[in-house]
DNA sequence: CGGATATCAGGGGTACTGAAATTC
DNA sequence: CGAATTTCAGTATCCCTGATATCC
């Protein structure tokens, strides 16, 4: 793949498909060990930034499908990082808050994250890494305005 | 997701995580109605830079995994686009060729590609453009070296 | 023999659709 | 009633492992 043909090494869409799937071999092998999954991280980091939350709502914060939602919820709860409440306002809301064992872990994770990070831009110097992130940032924001 | 956890906005590999699940939808949308996907294009994109090719020699250069290059191939052998013949110098290898009826397929795709390319990146200039190019190609070139 | 190629069976993760049950 | 939330069943696609057959 060293020697992909120009027609698709020029495609943005092909750099970014390829880019993701190596970001998310190492977010799985750099996970593993602490026995975590990405989502976990964004599901924890959703709740820290928000607060207690409603699966819905943290799902349309971290871009989690509806029926998703509740099986890695689950497992947050299994590991005793969150808990599930019916909200009394109303009864239809999960709200899922933070213990201080999720707290711990966010902040474990948080470390783990940003190292893999450093590894998946390695070959950027500081100041590129953040132009790669500011033009990112506005690709992204064009396709989920508001 | 426009209100994403800072935590999440700020890592390159969620950024690129969202964009890419963004551009596949982009690619399965444009592409769905001339009956084609991505990887048709790829594969054709690399027999028509490196000329025909064993179904190992196309897997490696445009990342395609040696287990899902069959079926794939053979989509392509069935609409036309490609013919396979085993190769008489190593009868182990099966050889693609592209047809006319491909090389006009290609031509088209690549219009369609683009197309999908600037909506992508609508948000940013044309220098931008080359540049969040550049700073992709040198992150994917670090992790694909040589 | 070792090594490479093609092929297939199957697993696992992810994104999604459709529908049901509950509650507002 | 319509609308929102949760939940589940099932689908599709993609990436990957393991195994087999064939051939160099």
């Amino acid at each position: 793949m060293n020697q992909a043909p120009a027609r698709l090494r020029r495609k943005p869409s092909w750099l970014i498909s390829k880019i993701s799937l190596h970001a998310h071999r190492l977010l799985v092998e750099g996970l593993a060990p602490v026995g975590a999954r990405a989502y976990h991280y964004a599901i924890l980091a959703t709740l820290e930034e928000y607060g207690p939350a409603s699966q819905m709502a943290i799902g349309q914060h971290c871009g989690i499908d509806r029926s998703d939602i509740h099986a890695m919820v689950s497992e947050l709860v299994d590991q005793g990082l969150v808990v599930q409440a019916p909200d009394p306002q109303d009864r239809r809301r999960n709200i899922i808050t933070v213990t201080p064992a999720g707290q711990k872990r966010f902040e474990q994770l948080d470390t783990v994250l940003d190292e893999i990070q450093d590894n998946l831009v390695t070959a950027l110097s500081p100041a590129e890494r953040t132009q790669l992130v500011s033009l990112l940032t506005r690709v992204f924001n064009s396709h989920n305005p508001r």
